[in-house]
DNA sequence: GCCAACGTTGGC
DNA sequence: GCCAACGTTGGC
């Protein structure tokens, strides 16, 4: 199974409203290493879901329920969307902070590329995360 | 609101 | 195919 942490403004997208609506398709993504790491995705990987901008934290976990299929929203055979469904909610946000400041995490893309909105995890700081959030 | 990082576009 | 200009993201 592989891991992987997506970026969501609140404003635009929160978790709160993710667990609301049950599930979520995963469209906008217009950035080509982003769109690469959709299609890697299967079914019944886990998703870290960050807020980013407000709030700046790991609130929760997603699961993929369905591998990746064309974007509905936009008429361009590049684009792609899956779609996630809530797993579990962190009992505490992992801030950007807590990230940062953590010696085993240095490494994470979160940190590294700040700007891409898909990004694999090692299952080592997926597992890392968790511990923290819990 | 600013700015750094970085991806994309378009002229040559 | 290079690179300058420009746009966007996201942390601060």
């Amino acid at each position: 199974m592989n891991h992987w942490l997506v970026k969501s403004e609140p404003v635009k997208y929160s978790w709160e409203q993710f667990e609301k609506d049950g599930n979520a398709v995963w469209d906008g993504v217009r950035n080509y290493q982003a769109r690469n790491n959709l299609q890697a995705m299967k079914k019944g990987d886990l998703v870290m879901f960050y807020h980013s901008n407000e709030g700046m934290c790991v609130v929760g976990i997603a699961k993929v329920v369905k591998e990746f299929y064309p974007d509905p929203t936009i008429d361009d055979p590049r684009w792609v969307v899956v779609d996630l469904a809530p797993h579990k909610k962190l009992k505490k946000p992992v801030t950007l902070e807590t990230i940062k400041a953590d010696e085993t995490l240095q490494n994470i893309g979160l940190i590294r590329q700040g700007r891409l909105s898909v990004m694999p995890l090692t299952k080592d700081e997926f597992d890392r995360i968790l511990k923290l959030g819990s």
